[in-house]
RNA sequence: GGGCGCUUAGCUCAGUUGGCAAGAGCAGCUGGCUUACAACCAGCAGGUCGGGGGUUCGAGUCCCUCAGCGCCCA
């Protein structure tokens, strides 16, 4: 690669960790050290379609963490001759950031208003929120984004993440509008995209649709009521339970199981709600549980899941009493739809319940059903599983509206075989998107009825008489993208046909936030804007996230390639765990216990903190710890004392590996060769944590046990032989460990490297075995370790006397076999010198020992 | 309810196809200023590898089972 040039080393008398940060990340930009090459062939790209952080969360430990580990591997890939594409992105589109934006400025979106040129935002935010227009809100949103990227880049940057930041994108900018659009257009035209009117998840609060995606089960406390339903045409009645009895206004049926003989007479037959005097039927449906309640549910409109389903199959009517808002509809009972037996009671009782919100009507319908004799027993308290969307603090409702959906169902089968042939880090986490594609019960709803996001870039006509006709969308030119549909125009419109007889409507949704995300390896790759990079980048290499979100991101990722490339985004999926607080619990705002990360880096110092990260294993959740973080620290001030002690030892131009004849040093060296090897085998696998243990390990050894073995031989005169292999030895295997720590250590191996090197240590050539002289493979390291454990055992005797490392041993008796004295012999002299020996004797014995007669002590003056 | 993962020294964790009389670091204890490093070095101590059963010449490693913890899905 022409960028390993050797130079006479210039080593500082007092080598530091301070100020490496700033020296070497200014460095590296000014010298585009991590620029993509976009001229590398394709099969010489890695390419990384790096997680966007949502920015307007919180920056935590857990973006060190992950990032860390998606760094390493880059850099293990750009020493090895990949042009490595490497780029950042922000998610700034979508919910978190209207809520920041919020409550930074104290304002709610109110898209009724118009725009108005004077609008300033409140200084303080108060706490009546002040309403503003949708384009005032949307421009507070990008104004806030800008800030907040400038923080988290402000934080990659210290963290040293080799990205080229010239690649960098966000999900909201220009070009990633119009390539959500472009791709959602072309899914429309070929018929994978659709729109409908459904039921729906709905979050009250915010006032929008959700996705399965999006939703998690909460255990709340509840209660069974018993309802008792008077048969028609027959004496007698049912008992029911349910624990929304609110929703009985909305009832359409009750259902049993087909094989239960406690309701089989009952199939067919009718009941009457009470209170309400609606006539329903009771039907057989095999997902009503015999075990649960009575055995016999009530069907409404819907109260869950299972109530759409019901719905769906037996074709029942709907009756909607939940609004939007989350409150009771007004409903007039005796009229269609609603027709009672009692409309006089069915309207006083329900006038009850309208414009309150369904838990406070849940509380007024048990005191009506109680007082009416319907309420049988006690209501039985239990905890049981809600749906939430999981940013919401509410319930969700199920309501019927219209929506786009991907159409994600028929591809189940397709999607399985994808999550087969992903190569997964580590290799379980593909039991999660098969159970999440399994589960999959409908398509993917993709608009949201928010304001700051990716507009669905359709119009509708308006007809004669003024009812939008919401079958014949009308989709802009993609030579036009992106639009705003509240904005612009349809072609052949005009501004002043908007919301007109004759005219059109802009469609007023965004789409959901993982409908652009899911385009990642588009947007940053520059699929519309520039497709001979796309070319270049696309299938990537590696997708690293973390866990929770493989039903959201990754699911949604590789549904969207299939569709509009038909094959793999990526061919590797690097799964990180979770950074847990220093007890090992989850991390969470609520709980307080969030750690935030630029205290720490600035503490211990980014390679320290760099270390503790790369030390958890793909997919394991890590605690924080900073023990770990001073262990990090500790290692880099090595790596750059024992740096300085070899280079201090060698002026000017050491010998190649023929020089290298000592079998003490060729046995070193043969260590390195097998670290090598594991080292990258391990990143190959993915396995950085491995790589830097089998790395780390060794040098301690190294340090420990060879250098102080040659330190005596190195200082003989330059053309003894053996100072000449010694010396050989160490600037090789230092050059070969100061690479390995590399991805780890960027900035101390930088600071090392610089010393006797032109060029970037991140650009240099990844160690290889065929740099290690031939003999390393045929010897191996066995002399090495019969000499150190010989050195131990003498340290032991040294310590154990109490005396100084330095202290003379006068005799060394060394039994052993005759192999192992043999390999011993072969460096006898380093080992005379390490120990200070001055007579040895060795005997061959099946018994090994090793006798230590230190000399007297000196005399005390 | 189904699935996945974890459980190894006081703490944090390595132990890749079964061969280990079970490893590292931290913390602890005892020593040592040794011309790279006292921001260091040397040494010591510490575990019936969650419980039980099985396969095998041999199991931390494979199989079964139980328990605890965590997560995913329903």
């Amino acid at each position: 690669m022409g960028h390993d040039a050797q130079i006479p080393p210039d080593t500082p008398e007092r080598p530091s960790l301070e100020g490496l940060e700033a020296k070497w990340s200014a460095r590296w930009e000014a010298e585009g050290t991590y620029s993509f090459d976009r001229s590398a062939p394709k099969e010489r790209v890695f390419a990384i379609d790096t997680p966007p952080p949502t920015v307007s969360g919180s920056l935590h430990i857990g973006h060190v963490f992950s990032y860390t580990h998606t760094d390493t591997v880059a850099r293990y890939r750009r020493m090895r001759g990949y042009s490595v594409f490497y780029p950042m992105g922000w998610d700034d589109n979508g919910l978190p950031t209207e809520r920041r934006v919020q409550n930074h400025f104290g304002v709610r979106c109110d898209p009724s208003l118009a725009s108005d040129p004077q609008f300033r935002p409140p200084e303080k935010p108060s706490k009546d929120p002040v309403p503003v227009s949708r384009p005032d809100f949307v421009s507070l949103c990008h104004r806030l984004t800008v800030e907040d990227e400038g923080a988290f880049e402000e934080l990659w940057r210290n963290l040293g993440l080799s990205v080229d930041w010239s690649f960098t994108y966000s999900t909201i900018s220009p070009e990633a509008r119009r390539t959500s659009q472009r791709s959602f257009l072309r899914l429309l035209a070929a018929g994978h995209a659709y729109s409908a009117e459904a039921p729906t998840l709905w979050d009250v609060d915010f006032q929008t649709a959700v996705s399965q995606a999006e939703l998690e089960d909460r255990e709340l406390p509840g209660a069974y009521h018993r309802l008792r339903f008077e048969r028609i045409g027959t004496p007698g009645a049912v008992e029911i339970e349910t624990t929304r009895p609110e929703l009985l206004p909305a009832c359409v049926a009750l259902v049993a199981h087909p094989e239960d003989d406690r309701y089989r007479p009952l199939f067919g037959t009718e009941v009457v709600t009470p209170l309400f005097g609606l006539r329903v039927p009771v039907l057989a449906h095999p997902l009503a549980e015999p075990d649960k309640g009575s055995g016999i549910a009530m069907i409404c409109t819907f109260g869950d899941l299972t109530d759409v389903t019901w719905w769906r199959e037996l074709r029942l009517p709907m009756r909607t009493v939940v609004g939007r808002d989350g409150r009771l509809l007004p409903v007039s009972f005796g009229e269609e739809g609603f027709e009672s037996r009692d409309p006089e009671l069915a309207r006083s009782t329900y006038g009850e319940l309208e414009g309150r919100p369904v838990a406070a009507a849940r509380r007024r319908i048990v005191e009506m059903l109680a007082s009416g004799g319907s309420l049988v027993g006690e209501p039985k308290p239990i905890t049981h599983p809600v749906k939430f969307y999981e940013r919401g603090e509410r319930p969700l409702e199920i309501v019927s509206s219209r929506q786009w959906y991907i159409r994600t169902l028929p591809l189940r089968e397709r999607l399985l075989e994808a999550g087969r042939q992903l190569r997964w880090h580590p290799g379980h986490m593909v039991h999660r998107f098969e159970a999440w594609v399994e589960g999959l019960n409908g398509d993917w709803n993709v608009s949201r009825q928010r304001f700051f996001g990716v507009p669905v870039p359709l119009w509708y006509p308006v007809d004669a008489d003024g009812s939008v006709d919401l079958d014949h969308p009308m989709v802009p030119d993609e030579s036009r993208l992106p639009v705003d549909p509240s904005d612009d125009v349809p072609e052949g419109y005009s501004q002043d046909q908007r919301g007109v007889p004759g005219g059109f409507v802009g469609d007023p949704d965004v789409m959901d936030t993982w409908a652009t995300s899911s385009l990642t390896p588009q947007i940053a790759g520059r699929y519309v804007d520039d497709p001979g990079l796309f070319e270049k980048v696309f299938p990537m290499d590696l997708r690293p996230q973390s866990h929770e979100i493989i039903r959201t991101w990754l699911f949604s990722t590789v549904a969207r390639s299939e569709l509009e490339h038909g094959c793999l985004p990526f061919s590797d999926v690097a799964i990180s765990g979770w950074v847990l607080d220093p007890d090992r619990k989850k991390m969470s705002k609520s709980k307080g216990n969030v750690v935030t990360p630029m205290a720490l880096l600035q503490a211990h110092g980014t390679d320290a903190v760099r270390y503790w990260a790369a030390r958890g294993h793909p997919g394991v959740d890590t605690a924080v710890d900073e023990a770990q973080m001073k262990v990090g620290r500790r290692l880099a001030t090595k790596l750059l004392n024992a740096s300085r002690f070899v280079l201090g030892r060698l002026d000017g131009a050491t010998g190649g590996t023929e020089a290298i004849t000592s079998p003490v040093d060729i046995a070193m060296l043969s260590g390195l060769g097998k670290v090598v090897e594991d080292s990258t085998a391990a990143f190959e696998d993915f396995d950085y944590a491995r790589a830097l243990d089998r790395t780390e390990a060794f040098f301690w050894s190294f340090c420990d046990d060879y250098l102080e073995l040659v330190k005596a031989r190195s200082y003989q005169a330059a053309d003894h032989p053996g100072a000449a292999s010694a010396l050989s030895a160490l600037a090789l295997a230092l050059s070969v460990q100061q690479r390995l720590f590399a991805p780890f250590l960027p900035f101390v191996a930088e600071e090392v490297w610089s010393w006797w090197h032109q060029g970037s240590v991140h650009r240099a050539t990844w160690p290889a075995t065929g740099e290690l002289p031939d003999a390393c493979a045929e010897q191996g390291t066995a002399v090495l370790d019969v000499t150190a454990s010989v050195l131990a055992a003498i340290r032991r005797a040294k310590t154990q006397a109490q005396r100084s490392m330095r202290a003379p041993v006068a005799r060394l008796v060394v039994v052993d076999s005759p192999e192992r004295l043999s390999l011993l012999a072969e460096a006898e002299g380093d080992l005379r010198e390490a120990g200070g020996v001055v007579e040895l004797l060795t005997r061959p014995g099946a018994e090994p020992e090793v006798v230590v007669e230190l000399a007297d002590d000196p005399p005390v003056d």
